[in-house]
DNA sequence: CGGGCCGTTGACACAAATCAATGTCCGTGG
DNA sequence: CCACGGACATTGATTTGTGTCAACGGCCCG
C-alpha cells in the first residue's frame, strides 16, 4: 500500500468540520490519512456486489453511483456521489458490500484502508463521531430517495433530482439562473429516479417548458424558484445550514 | 428524568452484540442506560417532523413507522421498527429530526437520553462503533427500499415488505408455512410501498393465490418459497447472518 | 343503536412502460 | 478524409399497471 500524501483529502475535511467539531490535531489526522489513488473508466464497477472490502473509496474527480439490482437485473442507483464524498465510508463497519460502487464517468477515486479509518476513529471519539454523522446524512438522503421514487410524478422525480445535485455542487446561489455540470447520461437518470430511459427523455422534455435543460452533461435552469416548486424541494434534509448550536459532541 | 431500571433493554443489546463484540462491561454499560417510558396511541406521532429531539425513541411493544411527506401531505413511510429497534438512534448525531417518528399501533417507547448514550459511545469506541452500525444496517434496508418502491411493481412490492418483516420478526423457520402478527393497516402498507390503499387491498387478494394472506393485523405465509419468489428477496442486506469473522472492531 | 374506521369492489382515466425505429454525435481505422 | 460502428438521444404507436372516484359492507366500540 503506497502512501501517496496527495492533499486531495482537503473536501473532505471541509465535508467533516462543515457539521461536526475537530480539533486541529484531529484534523491533521484526516489528512495524513494513507491513500492509493486508482482510475476508474466510465461505466467501471470498481466495487462489485457482495465484495468484501478493506478500504473507503473517496471520489476526488468525477462522478459514482451505488448500483443495486434485482435478480431480473433491472439496476436501480441507490446514492450519487460528487467530487469530494466518501462514497462508502459505512463499509469501515459493514465492509461487505451490499451495493456495488460505479462510476458514472471517468472518475478517480483515492482507496483509504479501513485500518487507518478506525484507528483514526478508536483513538478520536470526535472523529467516530463525524464519521458516523457524515454516514447520517447520506442516510437521510437515502430517505428522501424513497419519498421521491415512492410518492412523486416524473417530472417532480426529475426535478428533485436536479434540485439536490445542484445544491450538492453548491451551484444555486439566487432565486433565478442556475448551471453547473453533471457528467451522466439520461439512462443514469432513469436509473436513479425508478423511470425507463425514454420516458425521462420525454420528461426533460417537458421540463424544458420551465426552462430547465439538462443536455451534454451540463445542467441549465433558468428559474430555480420554479423547479423547485415542480420538485417539491426542500434542502433541511442535506443537513448544510445545519447551525454551529446544533452540532453537539461526543466528546462534550 | 426518572431513570427507570426495567430491564427491556435486552432486545437492544442483543440486537448489538449480534453484529458487534462488546465486552462484558460494556454491555452493562447499555443495560444501565437510564430509561423514560411513554406510551403512544396508534396512529399518534411521538416525534414530530422537524422537532429537536434530546433522546432517543427505544420500541419496548408495537409497531411504528418512519413518516417523510411532500408539501401536498402525500405520506411514505420511510421505515418499519418493531420491538426491540431504536427508533432514531442517529438523532444522537443528527437531532433535528427529518422525519417523523408515528406509532402504527398502541406502543411503548422508552426514551434514552442524548447525553447518556453519548457518554457511553465517548467514554467506549466499541459502543460508538456499534451504534455507528446499528445505524448502517437501518441505512441498508433503506437503499432496499428505494429498490423496492423504485424498480418492483405492485405484487412484487408488498411481497417483498412481507419477507422482510418476516425475517426480521424472525418468523420464518423453514421453506414452508409462516406466520406472524404485524399489527399495521392496509393504509400503512400502502405508505411503505408507495402505492394507494386500494391497489393494496387488490395486490393482497393476487397474493393469497399463491397462498400469502394479511388479515386482523396477521400474516400468514402458505409457501415461504415462493413468496421470496415473486418478492426478489434476498435477506443479505439484513446483515443478519453476518459471520463473528467478518466482525472487525475498532478496537482491533 | 349508531358512528367511524377499515376493508372491499367496480368503472374509468391516465401516467408510464414497452416496442420499434430513426437520428446525431464522435472516435477510430481504413 | 471518409466510412463505419457504437453510445446516446429522440420520436411515435400502443399497451398496461396503477390511480382515481365512488359506493357499499363489516365490524368494533362507545
Amino acid at each position: 500500500m503506497d502512501r501517496q500524501r496527495l492533499a486531495n483529502l482537503g473536501p473532505f475535511l471541509r465535508r467533516l468540520t462543515s457539521r461536526s467539531v475537530l480539533s486541529d490535531h484531529e484534523q491533521r489526522q484526516i489528512l495524513n490519512l494513507p491513500v492509493h489513488a486508482r482510475h476508474a473508466r466510465a461505466n467501471e464497477d470498481f466495487v462489485a456486489l457482495g465484495e468484501f472490502v478493506d478500504h473507503a473509496s473517496y471520489v476526488v474527480e468525477g462522478l459514482v453511483g451505488r448500483f443495486d439490482q434485482g435478480s431480473g437485473g433491472e439496476r436501480q442507483i441507490t446514492a450519487l456521489h460528487i467530487a469530494g464524498d466518501m462514497a462508502d465510508l459505512h463499509s469501515v463497519v459493514q465492509p461487505t458490500a451490499t451495493s456495488a460502487l460505479q462510476a458514472l464517468c471517468p472518475s478517480t477515486i483515492l482507496q483509504i484502508p479501513h485500518g487507518a479509518l478506525r484507528a483514526a476513529a478508536a483513538a478520536h471519539p470526535a472523529i467516530a463521531e463525524a464519521f458516523w454523522r457524515d454516514c447520517m446524512v447520506d442516510s437521510m438522503i437515502l430517505a428522501q430517495w424513497v419519498v421521491n421514487v415512492g410518492r412523486r410524478d416524473a417530472p417532480s422525480r426529475v426535478a428533485h433530482v436536479l434540485c439536490e445535485m445542484a445544491w450538492r455542487y453548491r451551484a444555486r446561489r439566487g432565486p433565478g439562473r442556475v448551471a453547473f455540470e453533471m457528467p451522466m447520461t439520461q439512462a443514469h437518470l432513469a436509473d436513479a429516479t425508478g423511470l425507463t430511459p425514454v420516458h425521462i427523455n420525454r420528461t426533460l422534455r417537458s421540463l424544458a417548458a420551465i426552462g430547465t435543460v439538462f443536455r451534454h452533461k451540463f445542467v441549465q435552469i433558468e428559474d430555480w424558484d420554479a423547479l423547485v416548486k415542480v420538485a417539491d424541494f426542500d434542502p433541511a434534509y442535506l443537513q448544510d445550514g445545519a447551525e454551529l448550536a446544533e452540532r453537539i459532541s461526543l466528546v462534550n
